[in-house]
DNA sequence: CGACCTGAGTATAAAAAGTAAACCTAGCCG
DNA sequence: CGGCTAGGTTTACTTTTTATACTCAGGTCG
């Protein structure tokens, strides 16, 4: 990150793609619910189970996920029992793995348990482990310290007037 | 995310790395701290009036992120002003850009603002755009469909007993 | 010297969010 | 019919967040 240039203080932080991801899954338990289901818990019971959360915020979130596709509900049946709804992740739900395993990765480094992980992600048939990595168009690694932010066409400063839609 | 088998309901949930990078990150505010940060924007008041929040828990954020190494104080003065601190990103903090650009990079995608996204990241030098990518050791791309989720050395059932350290 | 300004926080009261536990409901089973 | 189960909803209580006011230290101004 370079920061040798001063920075805007005039600029209008309210056109922020990570606010507005935060908005829709930074709330408690809404990455840890995304987490089971990754991990193949789909019912309502076992996920409570598994999160130890409250059930209705359980419920509020698996809401406010399915409302917005990251979720979507499926029909389900267990022998002898009425048809109930699963909970399965979408396309746009797996757009998320990124960012989550972004922060995995980093509790695997700083936070990890002293016995180690207590799952690793692999590429299936390859079977090798993986990471998240930042690269360039070009497919350069690149490293915090060669990132470099620069205002993007959405870019606004506070007295800017809002861009007639 | 292959779940063809059925997930272990005693899976033992405590052992989580995404669990514990949230427990520093995951509160409110926090990661847009960070933003702000890798920003450029290092001194309290200007936190404060960037992102509008509460001055307490600007202040307890930044504490919180001091304390476990993410942020580090650094002396600075202004002409004609005592000496203050400004904070400063360490590497164990820059460490999270692969997650926060992973949520910039969702925002980006699925919730754009109409006149495109505010700040663009790129390769010093180079000049290309960056995104965040899921590989393997063998440098593959991974995309959700082709991971494979793997019980680590950490992985414990809710009745395994902990391990004596 | 003393009044005032500024950056960097603290303190506090009200509102919102999260928690725990009880309650509800629809369909199946006997 | 009565009880069981999955999937929630309600409610009473606690914790966080919010907004705003207050403090404090060092430097400038007159």
């Amino acid at each position: 990150m370079d920061m040798t240039t001063e920075p805007r203080l005039d600029r209008d932080t309210t056109n922020c793609s990570i606010a507005r991801t935060l908005e829709l899954v930074g709330e408690k338990w809404t990455l840890l619910v995304l987490r089971e289901i990754w991990y193949g818990v789909s019912r309502f019971s076992d996920l409570h189970q598994m999160l130890g959360c409250p059930r209705n915020l359980l419920a509020e979130r698996l809401r406010k996920l399915v409302d917005n596709g990251i979720l979507a509900t499926e029909a389900y049946q267990a022998e002898g029992a009425r048809s109930r709804y699963r909970y399965v992740v979408t396309a746009k739900g797996n757009d998320l793995v990124p960012a989550v395993l972004g922060l995995l990765q980093w509790g695997d480094k700083y936070r990890a348990d002293p016995t180690g992980p207590a799952i690793v992600n692999r590429h299936r048939g390859c079977g090798a482990a993986l990471s998240v990595q930042v690269r360039c168009e070009h497919d350069h690694h690149v490293p915090a310290a060669e990132m470099e932010i620069t205002p993007g066409p959405g870019f606004r400063t506070r007295s800017d007037p809002e861009p007639a839609t």
